[in-house]
RNA sequence: GCGCUCGUAGCUCAGCUGGAUAGAGCGUCGGACUUCGAAUCCGUUGGUCGCCCGUUCGAAUCGGGCCGAGCGCGCCA
């Protein structure tokens, strides 16, 4: 491996700027060795880190490239960064370089190279950043997967954003994602939610860890009742068929809805979350892809009958213990369904299976792999995403709604509140789609509804559409009052604002931020990026303002049009740049907030002052 | 007991393949609007990165050991 010198042409196209940097350095580099005599093609070079740096007096980027191969020159790597420093001085794209402590260079960028970035943003526009990763592969991406016997919870809502957005941000890195909502609709707790359910329209006692204390039940049975008078009547008689055909309707209502009970597809669509395919754990059973992978296993040699059981030797392959896939009394585990279910995944021929699960499942991950290495099936394709819990608190406080407390509110109590306090449908998908992938999956979180609620810069989401609305009004000033629209060809040779120059800086780190967001299934660096780049926007824009500057022309001179000859018409030419460089900004707002598929609305009005309503008030109308 | 995840500011959390004086939001306190959206901004306050060893030019980051938390360890799903 020659190191980080030498990029594959995928990530050069992906960072275009860290490319050029990491080019010339290795170009000084390569001829600073020339000039010494030095032959380095024997073996590779350590491979140096090529790093934006954190304060701006470090310039834009720092490398370690003199510490990393000082040994190989035979010098101190203070000695050879001095050396480095002075070829890199007579390169146009620097306008300083500097060695620092223990042997850094920094290199800070001429305006220039910053005008050349930002050209590339608004060349490419909303698309800028979305680039082929390494490897496009086909991806099979199962989440959310909740039992279809009752609403939507918190907690099922998190791994329904973050599996929605890890999709996204596969789709916009050339991977091929296909969603998947897998539905246990074959198991024990489907055939307990039939039994309540028929309990109810029979007048019987609802059975042992039963559904029918909730009210769904109750609809459910009135539902089905006029629905399915005769198939109820068999099932009542005892007839297996017809339980298993009531069963599976029931299924159907849970996921479609019916009065009273929106459905989980409605609940995730409300959520902003679709899926491709939606497998049934029934019909893996009814064709005989779960049988045909137990004897797969079988004639592998990996099954023992133990206790009247038959058990997969999954220790044989680093779990704890073996695990049972057919029970004594013949029944199937679900893990005999989950082992045919990745194996069919695979088979499907994905080159990758990610699974997004609750963080209590993470001990089920060893014995699914020690399955698909079993069958001779690459497991390492295999990985999960988990999901820790999260507590609904108001006001501090643990929030509870009738019995219920934190993850056992209904997703769509939370978004119906938060869209009735806004008075703006769709502001709760928002706020739940921000809040869910601010934190990595792996970490509790807390989200507070009257936060979520506020129209104001205690909710964060609304912080970063403020200010994705506040760029879309100055293009529209600068289009409908200065007639400039935001060309992609202007001349930026005007733009030399120290804020503007950095603020292009993180422009062209975004195509970085989204590659790896993708690689590590991490949705939170999206939002940290957008939120540092909302941050550094507004604070520009206070700047300028106290610096007595504008972007656009003052009013009074838009009315005469005499901006556009102040200073023989360099005023407008600046003018021209910064309203592309609003543009290219705005541009990528809207793409990563399309990323977290969250709104970018190209106005918000104005809340009124008084529009704070009692929180009393809407508890009543949420239950 | 074993396994997984984790321990960073008063609170909620970032911190990329080890990099320079560890960051953000909220909270505290104090400031900033005649002019493109003040739904904003600036400053202030705040930390033995749980503890101890080790690896090396360098550790919040990697390794080991403790302490503490959550979860898992079903012929449940």
């Amino acid at each position: 491996m020659p190191g980080k010198l030498a990029r594959t042409p995928a990530e050069s196209r992906r960072t275009p700027v860290k490319h050029d940097v990491a080019a010339r350095i290795a170009k000084a580099l390569a001829e600073e060795a020339h000039a010494r005599g030095l032959d380095l093609s024997a073996g590779a070079l350590p491979a140096p880190s090529i790093d934006r740096t954190k304060k701006p007096e470090h310039g834009d980027f720092a490398t370690n490239v003199a510490m990393a191969v000082g040994k190989r020159f035979g010098c101190k790597p203070q000695e050879l960064a001095a050396a480095l420093k002075a070829r890199l001085e007579g390169d146009p794209t620097f306008e300083r370089v500097e060695v620092a402590g223990p042997g850094f260079l920094n290199l800070k960028l001429a305006p220039a190279a910053f005008h050349r970035a930002l050209a590339e943003v608004l060349a490419a526009g909303p698309l800028y950043g979305r680039a082929p990763a390494a490897s496009r592969e086909r991806v099979n991406l199962e989440f959310v997967s909740a039992n279809p016997t009752g609403p939507m919870h918190l907690a099922h809502g998190r791994g329904a954003v973050v599996g929605d957005v890890v999709g996204r941000l596969l789709d916009a890195t050339g991977h091929r994602v296909i969603r998947e909502y897998y539905v246990n609709d074959a198991g024990n707790q489907i055939k307990l939610l039939a039994d309540s359910v028929l309990a109810k329209i029979l007048g019987r006692p609802d059975p042992a860890d039963g559904y029918g204390a909730n009210q769904y039940v109750v609809d459910l049975a009135e539902h089905a009742k006029g629905k399915h008078a005769e198939l109820i009547a068999k099932c009542a008689s005892g007839d297996e068929r017809a339980f298993t055909d009531f069963s599976r309707r029931l299924v159907s209502y849970m996921l479609d809805g019916f009065p009273g009970f929106p459905g989980i597809r409605t609940t995730l669509r409300a959520l902003g979350v679709q899926f491709d395919v939606w497998s049934s754990e029934a019909a893996l059973h009814g064709d005989g892809r779960v049988e045909r992978a137990i004897d797969a296993l079988k004639d592998g040699g990996w099954l023992v009958e133990r206790d009247g059981a038959l058990q997969f030797e999954t220790t044989r392959l680093g779990d704890d213990k073996d695990r049972v896939v057919y029970k004594s009394d013949g029944g199937h585990t679900y893990f005999a369904s989950d082992i045919a279910y990745h194996k069919d995944k695979l088979d499907r021929g994905f080159d990758r299976l990610i699974d997004v699960w609750g963080a209590d499942h993470h001990g089920y991950i060893p014995r699914v792999r020690a399955a698909l290495t079993a069958l001779g099936l690459p497991a390492e394709r295999f990985e999960v995403i988990l999901i820790q819990m999260v507590s609904l608190m108001k006001n501090g406080e643990p929030y509870r709604m009738g019995k219920r407390l934190g993850n056992f509110i209904t997703i769509d109590e939370v978004l119906d509140e938060i869209d009735e306090a806004t008075g703006r449908k769709g502001s709760g998908s928002d706020a739940l789609r921000y809040y869910f992938t601010t934190r990595k999956a792996d970490a509790q979180l807390e989200i507070d509804v009257e936060i979520a609620k506020k129209q104001s810069l205690d909710n964060p989401v609304y912080y970063v559409q403020y200010g994705h609305a506040r760029l879309c009004a100055i293009l529209r000033k600068a289009q409908e009052e200065c007639g400039i629209a935001a060309d992609p060809g202007a001349d930026l040779a005007a733009l030399v604002h120290p804020d503007e120059l950095s603020i292009v800086a993180m422009l062209s780190a975004y195509p970085e931020t989204l590659a790896e967001s993708a690689k590590t299934r991490e949705p939170q660096k999206i939002v940290a990026y957008l939120t540092s780049l909302t941050q550094a926007f507004q604070s520009y824009y206070t700047r300028l303002k106290k610096e007595n500057d504008t972007i656009l022309p003052r009013s009074g001179e838009r009315e005469s049009g005499a901006w556009k000859t102040r200073d023989g018409g360099a005023f407008a030419a600046k003018v021209r740049a910064r309203v592309a460089w609003v543009r290219a900004i705005r541009d990528v707002y809207g793409a990563g907030l399309a990323l977290l598929g969250v709104a970018a609305p190209e106005r918000l009005d104005r809340p009124a002052p008084t529009a704070e309503v009692p929180a009393e008030a809407l508890d009543d109308e949420a239950t």
